[in-house]
DNA sequence: CCAAAAGTGTTTCCGTTACACCCATGC
DNA sequence: GCATGGGTGTAACGGAAACACTTTTGG
């Protein structure tokens, strides 16, 4: 919902699907931290997940890697459905009469557009590395470390704490720490995800040797020379099984 | 989409949530079997999942909870989302169109219909003797074993098995037993029910074992005296246990 | 007398957990 | 000289897997 799509309210609703939009709960990790990126309209004073409306006739999937794609560049992103919130609540759609008069718009001037439209929430995980924020006039984007989320418009922290529930749910399914570090990385990242992710520190020399145990990462013999003093090992993963965990999952 | 519906058709589209429907994927347990809910209208010559339409003003959880409560009588019923289905596929709408020429309604007359519906897919697992199935005059129910599902119409045979998929990765965190089966059961109904899900035999010594160690179950030192030879041994839930897994997962 | 179905124990194996010190650099 | 941060090994424990025979009823 954006200045342009405002401006255009009228003919741009005549290529929307109704009822449904899309909502993305991006993931990264930097500086050791695993972050969620929000999303700003100027005109609005609350920070909100990104999200859009679906096309008549695009895929609902595809809406969400759009727009993922339009915010972060990134294309073949790693992408998965958790939930849906189809709750009919006035709250909602409150916000979006409030959003709309900020942009002068009246709001009884389109019913269909003020019907409830249910959210299906989306997770993804980004490398940081990869992304570049994209933004426009009255649009900014933002990651937010995990615990430092503020309070969001909409139903949007309950749809973070849902995706994190989910993820954890999923967790032995799901290739996280692929998705988030660059081609060369070390334990101590992967385990920093691993916290991240599950809420809970993790065993260092445990985890080391779980990890070297199942094969799902390939030492690189090779430090990294960048570090200061104790410069870390490199791994790549094991494109073998990560393969497979994608597969069983699809 | 029954009877009723399509002869008020234009009445009827006012009262529903445009762009999305709920399909349920209905397990139940008997004769030691996993079996699923599938319903035909006497004018479709497949059959299909029971589905509906989302009332404007309804939650779609709330949705697929009515649907389930219309076709088996049950109310506070287990149901998950697991999926999304939102290919904007023409194959849905032709033959939805057909469905609707068979009704004997032109096809052309209510474009906003003719869209694509996202379908949101839920499972649930029902107790089988508390099923009072409800047919009408031009709709029929019947279980079907899960290993003998015949070709369904829409891409209902993708939703299916999808929904087993996402059980499988949940199964740790779903209480299917004790959605499935009576107050009393045997180790060994609740050995088949994992076995039927999973799609896998298990030892049944370490599955006992296994059982009796997790505190998920209590015997009830009680033999089922309608059984021929060997009466089996009776056991119930432990609601505690049940409770903490139906705590954490939602 | 034999097919059917529930019940029963032991051993091996492997993954999980708990736990404390070393080392070289940079400040 | 000390704070920082990555690296290292072992022992105890517990859950998972493999595996075969007994029992009695009903036909």
């Amino acid at each position: 919902m954006s200045k342009i799509f405002f401006e255009n309210l009228e003919q741009s609703i005549q290529n929307i699907h109704l009822g449904l939009v899309v909502d993305c709960v991006i993931f990264t990790f930097h500086e050791q931290k695993m972050k969620v990126l929000l999303n700003k309209y100027v005109l609005n004073d609350k920070w909100m997940l990104p999200g859009g409306f679906i096309f008549k006739d695009e895929d609902v999937d595809a809406a969400a890697k759009r727009v993922l794609k339009e915010r972060t560049g990134i294309d073949n992103v790693f992408l998965r459905q958790f939930h849906l919130f189809g709750k009919n609540d006035r709250v909602n759609i409150d916000e979006k009469i409030k959003l709309m008069e900020n942009y002068g718009i009246a709001s009884d001037k389109l019913p269909t557009f003020l019907n409830r439209f249910a959210s299906m929430g989306y997770f993804s995980f980004v490398k940081f590395d990869e992304v570049n924020l994209i933004e426009k006039e009255d649009d900014i984007y933002q990651w937010f470390d995990l615990d430092a989320i503020p309070q969001l418009s909409y139903n949007h922290n309950e749809i973070i704490n849902k995706a994190i529930k989910m993820i954890r749910i999923q967790f032995d399914y799901l290739p996280i720490g692929y998705q988030l570090l660059p081609k060369k990385f070390t334990i101590v990242e992967l385990r920093k995800i691993n916290e991240g992710i599950l809420g809970i520190e993790v065993d260092k020399r445990n985890f080391r040797k779980k990890m070297l145990a199942s094969n799902l990462i390939i030492s690189l013999n090779e430090v990294r020379q960048t570090d200061p003093y104790p410069k870390p090992n490199l791994y790549k993963f094991n494109q073998e099984t990560i393969n497979e965990l994608l597969d069983q999952e699809t």
